[in-house]
DNA sequence: CTAAAGCCTCACACCGACGTTAGAGTCAAG
DNA sequence: CTTGACTCTAACGTCGGTGTGAGGCTTTAG
């Protein structure tokens, strides 16, 4: 398959996919004339990449994931010492990612509560005295960020 | 509170809290000779904007969801054509965000997957016949991206 | 009064993740 | 052989989120 081909298939544009090759996320053969060709498997293989990359994940943890799932099987460094490292800096971007998860949950709380109210509307330019919602807000907020915005 | 202040409470230079402000997610009060001075109150929003950005929720939520925080009360507009259509907007950014949020534990749900086999690690070089854990990896990715990768 | 520390704005620079263009080669069809 | 679609590399542009100054004003401490 070249890739016209994948780009169609993926929703990837061409640049798109020679970045991601550019970045070793993608290891396509060449033909004689220097022509990219991209194997079934590919079209799996960039769609979990955009969907990581969407989601902000850093660019390395994508690359050693998808290292992992080359042809569905893992290549594991045979060095039992290497090995200690690699599975302690996966691990390392696992909790991260729980972290992020866990913030990205309490934001969308937070926003449906807001949708909530914006539909529902009690607002308006509000009786002074009325609480409203607010204390929700408060709450949501209190159950907050907490997480260390790790850099 | 200055800015030296607010940056040391939450960890976000300096630099950083002017460039919130430049989009409008923070509006600090001014002395007269230009200094700025936060409420106790922006601590607590600097922490959801960190947390937000960096989940890469698309900047524009950000600040409509903030402009509802601004003191636990939101502002919701009267005219209730232009609150339906915030209604929409938002509900759109939620649902966005759900799935993101979905795919994301897909991602650690992968990870995780990888990080308890490079551990407990079965692997080595492997007996060629040997199925390992591949199709484990093959179910997650069939469970796989699915999320229309919003661009 | 002076020095130091903190603040201000402006502005250039970087990285990631792309878009876009330019100029050239390749390939299948007419 | 020519045309047109497709591909290649190389390079520049852009946008968000930052770092890092430069040059100047303000405030505080000695």
């Amino acid at each position: 398959m070249q890739i016209g081909e994948l780009s169609a298939r993926t929703g990837a544009s061409v640049r798109m996919l020679r970045y991601y090759e550019e970045q070793g996320l993608l290891e396509p053969r060449r033909t004689e004339s220097g022509y990219r060709t991209y194997a079934e498997s590919d079209v799996d293989r960039v769609a979990r990449i955009r969907c990581m990359l969407s989601a902000a994940l850093p660019a390395g943890v994508v690359g050693k994931t998808l290292r992992f799932l080359l042809d569905g099987r893992p290549v594991i460094p045979e060095e039992p010492a290497e090995r200690a490292r690699l599975a302690a800096t996966l691990s390392d971007e696992l909790a991260a990612l729980t972290d992020k998860i866990a913030a990205l949950e309490r934001s969308r709380d937070l926003l449906a509560q807001i949708v909530a109210d914006v539909r529902g509307s009690v607002v308006g330019p509000g009786s002074p005295g009325d609480p409203g919602h607010a204390e929700d807000y408060r709450a949501v907020r209190k159950a907050g960020p907490a997480v260390g915005v790790a850099g």
